[in-house]
Formats: C-alpha cells, sequence, structure tokens
DNA sequence: TGTACATCAGTGAACGCGCGTTCACTGATGTAC
DNA sequence: TGTACATCAGTGAACGCGCGTTCACTGATGTAC
C-alpha cells in the first residue's frame, strides 16, 4: 500500500540557467503551498506557475513528494544554521546557565527569520501532514537536540545524556509550537510569545539546575 | 481564487441505517488520512473503503472538506470535553493554584485519550496543512482559552482578562504541542513528556501567581 | 582563436487514470387515518 | 390493524477535468585541441 518513493533529487542544475529555473521551482512551490494547499498542490500547476515546461520539473525531481521534499530541506538546514550561531555565541561561557540566559535570542531569530520568508510554517504544516514527509521534520529536531546535548552534557558532570535528552527534545518542540503559534494566532502578539516562552523555558531548565546543584 | 466552499453538514441522518453510514463515512476517512495523508484522500476512496457508491456520500457532504471539516469537529468537541470535565472536578477548590496543581489530569487524559484514537493527531495535521481548515484548530483553542479564563480571572482580583487571556492560551498551545509530542516521538516516552510538560507548565504559573500576589 | 563534440537545459505532445460532482432513479422506513 | 402516502436512504451511470508522468526531441552552454 505505501511503497517507497524516491526522495532525492534527481539531477542537480549546474548552469547558472538552471540554478534559477530550480530555486524558481521551490519558491513557486512554497507560494502555492501557502495559497492552496498541500491537497492542491500539483506538479503540472509548480510548472505553469513557474514558466516552465512540465519536463523541465522532472528533470529535477524525481516526482511530487521530492519537491515537497527539497522544500523541507531548505528550510530545516536554515532553521538548523540558528541554532548553531546561537550555540556559538554561548561557546566561551563555562557557565551552565549559558545558554538558558541567552534563550531569548534562539527565540527571536527563529520567530523573525520564519515571518519573513513567508511560507516557511505552510512547509512545516505540509511536511508533518504527508505520512512519508513526517521523518524531516522528525529528523531535524532531533539533530538540534542532539547539537545541543553535545554541548551541554560535558558541561554537567553527573548528569546523563539519557536524562537530559527527552527533557531538551521537548523543549524543541514546544520552542517550535511557539514559533508557530506566534504566526499562526493574531489574537496574541509575537512580543508576548517571545517574552512568555522564554520565561516558560528558563523556569523550567533554573527549576532543573536547581535540583542539579543539590545532588 | 481561494473561493468560499460550503463546509456544513448537507442533510442529517435521521434513520439508524444512516446514522451507521454517516458514522462509518467519518471513521474511513480518518483511517484513510492516518494510511495516506491529506493530499491523497478523495470521496471515491472513501466511498469505496466504507462500502457506499459515493452518492451516498454527497448526500451528507456538501463536498470533499465538509468531511474533513466534520472530522474536526468531533475531534474537536472530545477534547472540550476533556477540558470542561478538568474545570469542573476543580470548581470548589477557590485557591488560586486549584488548576495548576491539577494540571497532570488534563494532560494525563488528553494524551491517553488521544492515543485511544489512532488518527486523532492526523486529524488535527490535515486540519492545519489546509488553509481552509485552519480556523477549526485555531477557534477551539480560543474557546478552550476562554473556558479557562472565565474561571479564573474572576478568582484573581486585580489581574485582568487581558494579561491572563494571551498567557492561557500559550499554555493551551504549548499543552497541545506536548500532546502531539508524546505520540509523534517515539525516542521520548510519553510518562517523561507528562511529567516534564506538568513541570513546566506549573513552574511558569506558579512564578506568573508569585509575581501576582507581590502586588 | 576557431571549431567539433559532449554535456546540459528545456520543450511538444501525449498517455491513461482517478478525481469531484451530478442526475434521475429504486428501495426502505415512518406516519396518518 | 391495514393501507396509502410521504419522507428518507442509497444506487447506476456518467461528465469533463486536471492529475502525475514519459518519450523523443531541439536549442544552449561548456570544453578539448
Amino acid at each position: 500500500m505505501d511503497e517507497a518513493v524516491d526522495l532525492a533529487v534527481k539531477r542537480a542544475p549546474r548552469q547558472k540557467r538552471a540554478v534559477e529555473t530550480y530555486e524558481r521551482i521551490l519558491d513557486v512551490a512554497t507560494r502555492l503551498l501557502s495559497e492552496i494547499g498541500v491537497e492542491r498542490i500539483s506538479t503540472n500547476l509548480i510548472a505553469a506557475e513557474a514558466g516552465i515546461k512540465v519536463p523541465t520539473l522532472y528533470r529535477y525531481f524525481p516526482n511530487k513528494y521530492a519537491v515537497l521534499m527539497a522544500l523541507g530541506d531548505r528550510l530545516m538546514t536554515r532553521q538548523n544554521e540558528i541554532v548553531v550561531e546561537w550555540l556559538a555565541r554561548n561557546e566561551d561561557d563555562e557557565r551552565p546557565e549559558a545558554l538558558i540566559e541567552d534563550f531569548h535570542f534562539l527565540l527571536d531569530r527563529s520567530i523573525d527569520a520564519t515571518r519573513a520568508e513567508p511560507g516557511a510554517l505552510t512547509i512545516m504544516l505540509a511536511l508533518r501532514a504527508v505520512p512519508r514527509l513526517q521523518e524531516v521534520r522528525l529528523g531535524s529536531h532531533r539533530q538540534i537536540t542532539d547539537a545541543i546535548a553535545d554541548r551541554i552534557v560535558p558541561r554537567l558532570p553527573g548528569a546523563t545524556r539519557a536524562e537530559l535528552w527527552p527533557r531538551i527534545r521537548l523543549s524543541v518542540e514546544l520552542g517550535y509550537a511557539a514559533v508557530e503559534m506566534a504566526l499562526e494566532e493574531p489574537l496574541v502578539d509575537a512580543a508576548t510569545v517571545k517574552r512568555e516562552t522564554a520565561n516558560q523555558i528558563q523556569a523550567y531548565w533554573r527549576g532543573w539546575l536547581a535540583e542539579y546543584l543539590k545532588r
């Protein structure tokens, strides 16, 4: 029933014109995703709106899902970069609460970046709603969790990765939920989401740290 | 481009046989949603799997989106009932921290109920991913926020609904994100999600309450 | 620098299929007298 | 209690359309000598 589908890009664009075409496909797909949703988007429509013929699209992507997958990859990479930047700017601060204190940076940047690229949210939601693509988001969140764990576990002697990983994973999930809400819910302004989510995550980790220091 | 679509149920089933048919349509649609996703589900397929002919489906639903909408309504009603139950069981406790202390009840029940009905998660995700149906989930979360605000605002003299509503709204959102993660992420077990999310929400509201009491 | 050839980029035309939806109909159940 | 009629439930057959995808092709760019 649910046979495997090739999700990899078929052929990478080599010439300048081709790179433009490739990017245009992804941009148009993003726009259509927000406008009409996953269940209405089609390769025919993407090609038409991108000003190319359908076989050109199939030159780069083996099928429709590969387009969505590429969209997801591009987005996840950007999100990942923000996390890397946040980790880098706090690298020299050895105190265990360093990252917690700077958490608002991560949240602000994530919300602003997502807002700057309209369609980012739609991509996340589309990936989640399509069974064969769910792993993309899951994988990205796990990778971010790993990166944070790699940083803090060695700096917390006696604490185990096994106890920290699920807690970080949960914070990552709730963080993204907050980002999504900042964009989806007009009745709560973004500044409030930023402030209160930061408060909440910080309160949680300060609590954990207090327990840890008592050991 | 995005013209209005009638999402209301066309005709309510009156006889016993009809009620069964109607429910079977929704059950089959839920299953197909998890198995193949929103972008693959079709009225033809739903009818075939439900053992009815397509015109029978169109007797009750004006179009495909109305089926998804009905699915969402049914789910949101159930989620809402859990919140009502939680509010009811804490009605007599006048202390402001009453609901906070009992928060784990709400979370446990929500996770267990969602787990008991496979497909519940898929419905949420599908609704969110389809532009014309996004309001269903948003409306449900706002309604829950209203119900909680109705309870606690009068019991917190001096606090305004304007300051509480966004905070409650955020907790509702993060609560559901936790429920979703409990079901989507096999690398973190449900017990941990329950415990840590409860800790986090409680830490946040205890912090708020401490500030409030200082006023 | 010119040219021959290889590779890359994009097109025209077509395919079979399942989609959402509708119409005029038959058969089953409920209700008034 | 029987029967006539109204309403409810479900069907057969069909529609036009856009879908995903493929093939054999032409035109543009890069590269080796």
